[in-house]
DNA sequence: GCAATAATTGAGAATCAATCTCAATTATTT
DNA sequence: AAATAATTGAGATTGATTCTCAATTATTGC
């Protein structure tokens, strides 16, 4: 879970180091989207909001997301998915439920540091997706394929 | 550099399994595919096409993505970018200059392997990006970067 | 090869997400 | 509290992609 005080005071802090305003507006969605479980989408904010515009939703989520908080990914339809940002995580995505797997491996992380110190490439971030079957559904097929 | 011939084959091969029509305009958009250097946009390949309609075109690249001849990767700026698929690699992706670099490491591959078995996960497909500045974008800012 | 059938194409309309416009409103600065 | 600067909302606009459907072309069965 995120601290959302913490994540407030950063987003503050950034609209400052911008010389951004502080509106209710940017508070309110930071506030929408904290309380989000999991991965969202755009659409999601729209609906559960009545107050603030599309526009300044659109506008607002793209600060959010400078600052930091928030990033997003693509499922194989290509929709934008959005989540809160903890610490790094990479995704295994579900081709048959679509459901969306975090998960963190170390050795991932130097090995990617060494394929591009050996190539000269600077790395600044990443991002890996796995498509596949979840658990889940493999034992739904499996039962479905196996005869009683 | 991928064997045309072969291309064309997998190609008609499958638009046979899929009971689908093997038609010039089909041919014509995989030929110029085909030819393109590296990576390409649609808009390429609307454009250098002056004889197929648009809507065939989206159609036909997508038909051809289906029989696993190109794929397309993001950039950070969202942008689609197709590319004809050879072996499998991953994108080094810089953020300067927006050069896409391709490579591949058989250790990350079989790490991954081990990162999905031991969550029970089943991959198919996975896609890698490694978002940072190229070997030549570092030598330009410290060029910039030192007084002389 | 030829008719019957089925699939595809093109032109432009439609859709959809995302962005823009600009006057009205609100936050920040002094 | 006034002056200044930034933001917001409503709706228009954009741009990529998809859809529609009549005309055209490919495939199938003889």
């Amino acid at each position: 879970m995120v601290d959302h005080q913490y994540a407030f005071k950063q987003f503050t802090d950034y609209l400052r180091s911008e010389g951004k305003s502080i509106t209710p507006e940017r508070l309110d969605i930071l506030d929408l989207v904290l309380h989000e479980k999991g991965h969202f989408r755009i659409e999601d904010v729209i609906r559960k909001n009545d107050r603030v515009s599309r526009a300044t939703i659109y506008r607002t989520l793209k600060t959010i997301e400078d600052a930091g908080l928030i990033k997003y990914i693509r499922t194989i339809h290509d929709e934008k998915i959005f989540e809160v940002v903890k610490e790094h995580h990479d995704h295994m995505i579900c081709e048959v439920c679509g459901k969306i797997i975090e998960f963190h491996d170390p050795d991932l992380e130097s090995l990617q540091n060494d394929i591009c110190a050996s190539r000269g490439f600077s790395p600044t971030r990443h991002t890996m997706k796995i498509f596949g079957i979840c658990p889940a559904c493999q034992k739904h097929r499996s039962q479905k394929n196996t005869p009683e």
